[in-house]
DNA sequence: GATGAATGAGTGTTCATTCAT
DNA sequence: GATGAATGAACACTCATTCAT
């Protein structure tokens, strides 16, 4: 957790059996498990490794280090939410602009619905950190990308992060009304306003 | 003969002396020094001391523990920020809601100009607490409050989030636009188009 | 408390004056007050001199150190006891020997009037120490001087550590029998059956 | 794939191989001897480890804290002060009471013999706590159960630490008769003339 | 004489990480 | 490849004691 590594590729392992790929999968797991269950306090390597039920000599196989650790249960969820999202728009017809919007924001307020403490964990350490943005922008602008066209970066970045931004808020700060349909109508308020303010096309 | 006093107060010393309102202020500046030098990994007790040219147990004279130092921080942060904002806002007579929104917008970007790393490292913090909501609250509806008026917790909470969701992401994400005019016009439009879809009055 | 002074005559000051007699008074009294209700892990020089009610420097102008300190309190509580005991042995006529032998016994039970805790922590501390061993023996040997004559000096050290092991170990092992009528009785029974053994003459 | 534990156990690591034996032992010697040399104001994790030759960590791997520590060490001082008693008492016939009494008398008196000032520590400390009195008690009431038979609690409380307290006072002060004939003739004189007062049985 | 702000060595404890087996 | 015992730097915090005011 010392120093930041900028590039993620010197990872220790890349597995190749069967056998090592479910024991990374255990390790995600376990990791995932031990955030939600105690929280960032309760994240020690030790505690993966146990939770996991592998040694933690193995989890250093696999990870070079806590940060590495971190930086892969944070893409571990952001690809689930990804594909939670997309599942979520594929079916059905979201035949108008405000369907398709009131999907999107439905689908990142539930992506981030369950397992809340791990979550939470994950926006605290590595998106808030220069390096998380890219994972932060990524969602965002997949968000802004499946509602709009014809914007500019800036007004794709205002909208995308703003969505983002209140509901990173409501999590945050454990507002009860994250799930509530009120909520989720002032999101969907919010950013069609705005693409209309901006004349954006549908 | 000195009666012996009953309770025993479980607070700090609470200084009432001139030399000990000094070492409080070294303290705090110290810490917020320490935070904008390092972030958070950096920000030690033992850190804060030595910054601030005092001992480890002069800390601990003021403040219970390392949590109350933090909590002082943001507080002593988050008056800096607010007066900043209200010099901002002072300055021009504000006729139009545009005007004023504008204005808010302007400031709470200028407010976040200096000392990113010190208020990053204290938002962190302080907000991933339950405790620590009403701050970032604050600052954010001192910004909605100024611009609007008959709207609901909920959107008063949206806007409010969105706003400063974007500006944080700009700031963390570094984005050269941060203090650009097409920026600002677009937060503005953001605010505008949300507050007219809402109804609210000027 | 880093290093046991042998020589209990450096003290700080002798109090010539009323006030200056009052304040140690006080602060022996904080100290016991303090060791009553937190134990030997709340007795700390700040605690004592804030509910003594006097400055901590205050206390450094009659007590060299903490053992110092500590050291006075087990003085103040052996004198209170001495006189206790010659109190009740001058009160009435002890006619018989078992008389007085109860008389020192109950006498020594009840030290540190109420006190328990305070008595316990005086006993771990200062009672333990090789020290604090005379004081130990003064008691002990009061209490053996006062019951019989002709014995020799072993035969003295065995009564009088014997009572005193068993009331010691009472008092630490928080024994709920230590004031219990049956309790005296049996030290009582411990000392005259001794003596008679011994032949001892009344 | 292996499954994440549910139950993560709260205690410490239960050594299982050798070397981990090992090390539990060292560290079991390095604090009686620090203890031995320096006495319970010397016994700090620290200063234990480093007696052992073990890293901080390593110790922590298998007390949870100090206390267990002191709690392991106490547990073994007894063990090993049981054995002496038993071995001294098995080698001799001991036909009659007398015989038994003075055969405990003796093999207690060696068995404090060595090692005073960890077995004085590991009694102050152990014995202040309410769940240590067993402890002391085991020792004292070893020594009376094998001497006598009806009697209540309190006689027996009474007499084993009785003698207790004389033996300790003896190597407290360093009386020179502590191993002497004359000595041991006076605490068995103690006990059975106690114990015949008492009317108990053989 | 009295005050109390300041000191700082020292304590218990944690946890990321290594490496011999 | 896997294990887990061992490491030790680092941290938060305490408290006896001093000394300028």
């Amino acid at each position: 957790m010392a120093k930041p590594r900028q590039p993620v590729e010197p990872k220790r392992r890349i597995p190749r059996q069967q056998r090592a790929a479910e024991t990374v999968a255990a390790i995600l797991e376990g990791a995932a498990q031990v955030l939600e269950a105690g929280g960032l306090a309760a994240f020690t390597t030790n505690a993966v490794a146990e939770r996991a039920g592998v040694s933690i000599g193995t989890l250093y196989q696999y990870f070079a280090d806590k940060d590495a650790l971190m930086q892969a249960i944070a893409e571990r969820e952001m690809k689930t939410t990804f594909a939670r999202i997309a599942a979520t728009l594929g079916d059905e017809g979201h035949a108008t602009r405000e369907e398709r919007v009131r999907g999107v924001v439905r689908a990142v307020i539930n992506a981030f619905g369950g397992r809340t403490r791990a979550r939470k964990a994950v926006v605290q350490t590595v998106l808030s950190r220069s390096g998380g943005a890219p994972f932060h922008a990524a969602v965002a602008e997949f968000l802004a990308r499946n509602s709009l066209d014809t914007i500019t970066e800036e007004q794709g970045f205002v909208v995308s992060r703003a969505v983002m931004g209140a509901i990173r808020a409501a999590v945050l700060e454990e507002r009860s009304f994250l799930k509530s349909r009120s909520f989720e109508d002032e999101l969907v308020r919010l950013i069609l306003s705005y693409l209309s303010a901006v004349g954006a096309r549908s």
